[in-house]
DNA sequence: ACCTCGCTTTAACCTCGCTTTAACCCCTCA
DNA sequence: TGAGGGGTTAAAGCGAGGTTAAAGCGAGGT
């Protein structure tokens, strides 16, 4: 799986150098040039690694660390620091930083402790959200507006498949390579598991439905 | 409360010079000179801190970073090395590590990674707790309730895993990854030890079950 | 060096529920 | 009206998980 991670850093130079090396790296990197644009962008998306630059206009480094951490999001957090005084370093590491690099520093160093940081958790739940449907991968569980959904591993399969293409239709055919892969049984087996799947959105009473494209597969999307 | 550690470091003049700069800051510091002798200080204390050089006599960092995390002991660990290549650094975060230092370094920096890590510990509960289950990971022993539950070092480990991710599926690869480490064994061993664990908890009447997600693995909940 | 005890692994067997199959239905369109 | 695509249902099959007992193995004590 690729590593995703954002750089909020206002020296344009830097940001840019730091950029173009770890997308070389295959690490996809977004940029942020002060600290309210990282925090809203922060929120926005799911970042494995934060590196974050001490002195950032409008909102200071720490500060940024510190709200990132009162909103319980424990993404590990790179602190960027000019500055290297005992004092700002402890103060980084009280604000919830994992760990920091003083400028100026080598781009292999940067490398090598993003890709630490990214494994030191990857724990973290992504989840598919449509309408109020809710597939938390990790966990293997789907919701409904609160209420549970029982999947087993092959409904599971099917229902992210159609969550990842909410609103488009997808082929007989790409279903059962999400499901089965190359080795798929012969007889009508997905219209089984598409009717279990039917039954399981209408006993939450979804607002969402399977609807067949005929001929072709099958769309999720919003009743009427 | 003051900060105890422990410096594995077999150039004596160094150590020598660890020690008392340490101890003047208020730091507690005991020596070990090769890696064995560093394995058996690191189970009969409770340091806050493991100052770990990559090159020791005997047995060399990276497998004494190795043993402290297969016996579940997640102290702090900052490894102190000569060498500077990236795959020596990865081969330590793999390992285990949470930071490092390359020689020759300020003894001030030293210093303030000792606290920094002193202090990410200290939110960190050496005990598990998961509803009325108590996992005291020095002691190696569990209670529910007040009564006491007897753990092998295997269903330790699997219970260990479990509550740390209580609420949330583990797979069977993450449990066997877990207890066994890559020397798995092939047969069916994973579920005659859930059989165990799940025994234990229904001997103490525990509101907590193991439930089985079918093609996938386990998770801890409670009942209901 | 041997014995013993208890932890771990293996293996055989059973159960349960997920998956597949197949039969039958309905509907649409030629 | 009959052929084909899709929907529904129930039952068969089959593999994953549960249970149990016994063999294997190593640590600790004698």
């Amino acid at each position: 799986m690729s590593i995703s991670v954002l750089l909020v850093e206002d020296d344009i130079d830097l940001a840019a150098t730091v950029v173009d090396y770890l997308e070389i790296e295959g690490i996809r990197c977004d940029h942020a040039a002060n600290g309210i644009q990282g925090l809203s962008l922060i929120e926005a998306n799911d970042y494995q690694v934060i590196l974050l630059d001490l002195n950032l206009p409008k909102l200071d480094g720490l500060s940024v660390c510190q709200k990132v951490r009162e909103n319980s999001d424990d993404t590990p957090i790179l602190m960027l620091t000019a500055r290297d005084s005992l004092g700002d370093k402890v103060a980084g590491f009280d604000a919830g930083t994992d760990d920091y690099l003083v400028k100026p520093f080598e781009i292999e160093e940067l490398l090598i402790r993003v890709i630490a940081l990214s494994k030191r958790r990857s724990g973290q739940a992504s989840t598919l959200n449509v309408d109020e449907l809710t597939l938390a991968l990790k966990a293997r569980s789907a919701t409904y507006a609160g209420d549970s959904i029982k999947l087993t591993p092959i409904t599971f399969k099917l229902l992210e498949k159609l969550m990842r293409e909410a609103n488009k239709p997808v082929s007989r055919a790409a279903l059962m390579q999400a499901v089965w892969g190359d080795e798929q049984p012969d007889s009508n087996s997905l219209k089984v598991h598409i009717h279990h799947l039917r039954k399981q959105l209408e006993k939450v009473e979804a607002n969402l439905v399977i609807e067949t494209e005929t001929g072709f597969g099958f769309v999720l999307r919003a009743k009427q």
